[in-house]
DNA sequence: TATGAATGAGCCTTCATTCAT
DNA sequence: TATGAATGAAGGCTCATTCAT
């Protein structure tokens, strides 16, 4: 974005734009339901320009969703940092895990259409994608947040990877349900167990 | 199924004809690229027919959820039964849950095609309304069977209906990821987590 | 067409004004340029529609090249028929031969459009299979009748289907250039040249 | 390209790259399925330069023709040359002709990309059209060729033109199914009868 | 001259749904 | 009940051409 030419510039106006506009549109009616002359005409381009920047939609929609989770992971962690700096004593491993799961439940509940893209939309395989490739300015390297957070811990972990991916997995689960349609219950009422755990998958990774 | 009239039978088997067609042709090439055409030739109807017995695409895989994780079900809680008839001191609450994941975790391994059906579309909401509603001969009321669990066991529990909820989102969510594509590891390197992690769960909600 | 329920007399029907609107827009403005709307549209039926009675756009060029040509043969030797039958003295092979090169020639004449089509389309592959497979009441089975011809005369001749091939491909290109361009003559000019090589050909076969 | 100041010897180099780059993709993939942006791209020019050298595919395609089957005919005359320098008694011009057609028909064999490219667009009107228009270094004035040739003759010809039309046209459709699909038999077989048709027409012609 | 981003008309094709039989 | 021909809206995608740089 920096030392960019009037014409990328401009490219990088138009790519956005269309990001934008499908977002509202997957959001609102729906990837399904979302025909890319819609998604065109939302942006101001012609169909013919949507080819220029993605391949399908598919290609859009995981960019998309990248982009999306890749922006909550940042602010959440950023979210972290601000706090654990304010305090005396150190955060530990589990604590600053389940703030992190806080926040970004948190903003998801403030954010249900957001909550209702990613998880609709979000894969381990993708989400792991997210994490580690090619961060930009807007995005963020979680993986490295996440091998930092556990070298900073005295103690240490077997299979690290396993116990992210069962605590991801059990988050994202659960929110969707919960937050969406307050089934079984509303998520202030899941959130305690569900933070014990998170808790109790730490542990029983403890090495 | 008895004391049916002939036109009833006709009725019935060409239901399931179809029934059985549609899962065929979802699990090969998935529900969104299945066309009602595909399923009513593949059934050997006309597309006509299928408007008799369907209103559209999306109550027929609602059914067609609804039956085939019932049945799974219905078979894990048969198992368990007899498992635990054979034994001289009764399983403990934990045990048997871990025993119903266990089954079906090692029946969606050996079916992945069943795997991947059931989890893109398998919901809490569609879940529930599986465990609960009518029940018919081939199908399963496990809320009572769960209940009926719950009741045997001395231990009480809080909120054991969120309790569910956790380990279904839980076990779901894994499996999906670990037995499809083996990401981030086989399933069987996350069992031993996993099944700990429903352990810790239960505990939680003891009272 | 004959014992037709009143169903698939109306698919012969619709068939064959499909056949009739392609083959007119497909010589008024040339196949490349004829759009399946377009084709719909002078058929006065839906776009789908199209697709229920042709796979695509070659497909019904084919068939329609294949009908034409069929047709344009099928007169040619009626006509040789009636002629012959008129005679004294049993006509030469060349004569028959030299009879229906005339006869098409001077039929293409009078309707370049036809010629146009046919020309720019027919290839020595679709001609035989033209000349051979399934003949309907208004085709022909030019080769049977080719075969006759053939036995019906004394001399023997080597290699008729290259003396045939010869034949057809000089018919072919020669017209197309001198009937529709005038091209390096008028087809009266080129006509007795053409039909003397159409001789020499025969005899250079003569076993 | 003699005496090219630097600018037009780059323009006349980007000329030819884009035709080379067309024909191998005319030949390769069909001119239907070329797209000037594959051209272009091919070309490693931008889309816009096609424009400044080409008004469209058509165009293109036209030049295409007339410099491969001029190059081709420049060849053969030159041949011809060598071949009849080399004789102690100067060739009929029926053997010339056969001479030119054969070594047509052989190179045609071995290429057949160039034929298919040829045949299937190269009609009378372009093919006399190559024969006499501003013949360049590369290209050949086969028409005053034929015309020497006929005048080193002694016998006399009527209609020579047209002669030549009826030889050309008949090369020309035979080898194009001979060749390339082996209809209704291997070019060699086909050969000898061939030569002797034409023989046969310029015996016609003699006046 | 050269570029290539942008355009938008236009093409092919699919498909849920209807309805006369 | 069952059929399947017919519909036509809708979608994905391509491509010749333009034009500001």
């Amino acid at each position: 974005m920096i030392n960019m030419g009037k014409v990328e510039a401009n490219k990088f106006k138009k790519l956005n734009t269309i990001l934008d506009s499908a977002f509202d549109l997957f959001t609102n009616q729906g990837v399904e339901n979302t025909s890319i002359a819609d998604i065109a005409k939302h942006a101001g381009v012609a169909k013919g320009t949507f080819y220029l920047y993605f391949q399908d939609k598919h290609e859009l929609r995981n960019r998309l969703i990248y982009h999306k989770s890749s922006k909550l992971f940042k602010e959440a962690a950023d979210a972290l940092e601000s706090v654990a700096a304010c305090k005396s004593t150190p955060m530990s491993f589990e604590d600053k895990i389940v703030f992190i799961a806080d926040y970004i439940i948190n903003k998801l509940s403030e954010n249900k259409i957001l909550l209702s893209f990613i998880s609709k939309n979000l894969s381990w395989g993708v989400f792991k994608k997210a994490l580690t490739n090619n961060p930009t300015d807007t995005e963020v390297d979680f993986k490295e947040i996440y091998y930092k957070m556990l070298t900073e811990e005295e103690t240490k972990f077997k299979e690290p990877e396993i116990m992210l991916f069962m605590i991801v997995e059990l988050v994202g689960s659960t929110c969707f349900s919960a937050i969406l349609y307050e089934e079984p219950a509303d998520i202030t009422v899941i959130k305690p167990y569900l933070f014990n755990t998170i808790r109790a998958i730490i542990r029983e990774h403890e090495a």
